[in-house]
DNA sequence: CCTTCAGGTTAACGACCGCTAACCTCCCTG
DNA sequence: CAGGGAGGTTAGCGGTCGTTAACCTGAAGG
């Protein structure tokens, strides 16, 4: 785990506040004008740190799918000889980290694809697939009764689930942040559970 | 149940029209050109059904959020003096046949609601809140030992995992729709045996 | 047969929005 | 101390979009 002390750059403030922008109100409910007032500085200053609007939805997407990949190829790397229940543990629990600590850009992660260049959204997309495939194989070494189909079902199902964070009460909510993860993850483990239990 | 048998209205091919396109691309990402020759008329003619854009997206919402919680009313009304479990499981059954007939609607529904005007807003969300209680209520009969809170949380979470099916192949997924049906209940189920297992 | 009206049409207006152009001002560096 | 690039600014262009205006037409009704 590395952790930032440094300052955020400028790109980096931009990119934080325009994802903030876009999942309150959608890519094209938002201006650059808007997004410059979110960092201080009006709207074509942004043409300085991006090449259009287009470029920092990409620039987003495109983070968001590598961080969730890259997160889980190094939880699976770091399990070798470990029981793949405690790997799916592990997957269960990243992906909750990030649903928890970066709302927005969960939200645009499923909401906004639509809005990218095709080369984009096809690097994007492959990002995605590669990380359920990477679930399900995992999830069928914990189930290997539950067929691949439904083992692929299963995953994006629990996907909506995990991802119903921007959804619950905002901070301050009654279980506070580590119940809320205890309880996303036994709930996940139960669904998978339950979907293996045909 | 009451079937409809007579043509739809031309309203109804407007809204019906307008909630894929607004599912597909977003509210802002839809011209009103579009709507009107998605029906074989142009722009300006749907003025003659509706007051705006606006217009048709409110109608959309209220009418989810009203269906879904009529539609729940009704099954807990016909269940007097039968199980909890068996009145959840009508619940999850109605929610899943509302998530895969009509999943465009299902997609607007818990994405374009800050488009509204503030008296539309309000009136969609009192519905989705009475929705939301409804199904904490009889999930705390079956669960007694879940707390309010843990109940709210694991109601939206398990909402997650039903609307997820917007993401789960297109026709002619393997499962087929009854499979689909049926895993996406059993995960359902699952999910609150475990949140309740604290 | 004349009227009315529901339900269309096209033209056009005004607002907004993404983006570029042109310009300014520090701060760093040789 | 010259100068140059990084990172701003404002003005404005061009296109798009929601909406309105004005007009047309076919069918129903007295």
């Amino acid at each position: 785990m590395t952790t930032r002390t440094d300052a955020p750059t400028r790109r980096e403030q931009i990119l934080k506040e325009a994802a903030r922008l876009f999942a309150e109100r959608g890519f094209h409910g938002v201006g650059v004008d808007e997004i410059g007032a979110a960092v201080g500085i009006s709207g074509p200053g942004l043409y300085r740190h991006f090449a259009g609007k287009d470029a920092m939805l990409a620039e987003l997407l495109v983070g968001i799918s590598g961080q969730l990949l890259t997160g889980a190829k190094r939880r699976l790397a770091e399990a070798d000889g470990v029981p793949a229940e405690e790997v799916l543990d592990s997957l269960i629990e990243g992906h909750i980290d990030f649903a928890l600590d970066d709302r927005p850009l969960i939200t645009l992660h499923d909401r906004e694809l639509d809005r990218l260049r095709d080369s984009d959204r096809k690097l994007v997309r492959q990002l995605q697939r590669q990380y359920v495939e990477l679930w399900v194989s995992v999830v069928r070494r914990v189930y290997p009764q539950l067929p691949e189909p439904a083992a692929r079902s299963a995953v994006h199902s629990v996907f909506g689930l995990l991802n119903s964070t921007p959804h619950l009460a905002r901070p301050g909510s009654l279980p506070g942040r580590a119940g809320t993860a205890e309880l996303l993850h036994r709930m996940a483990r139960g669904a998978f559970a339950a979907a293996a239990q045909g």
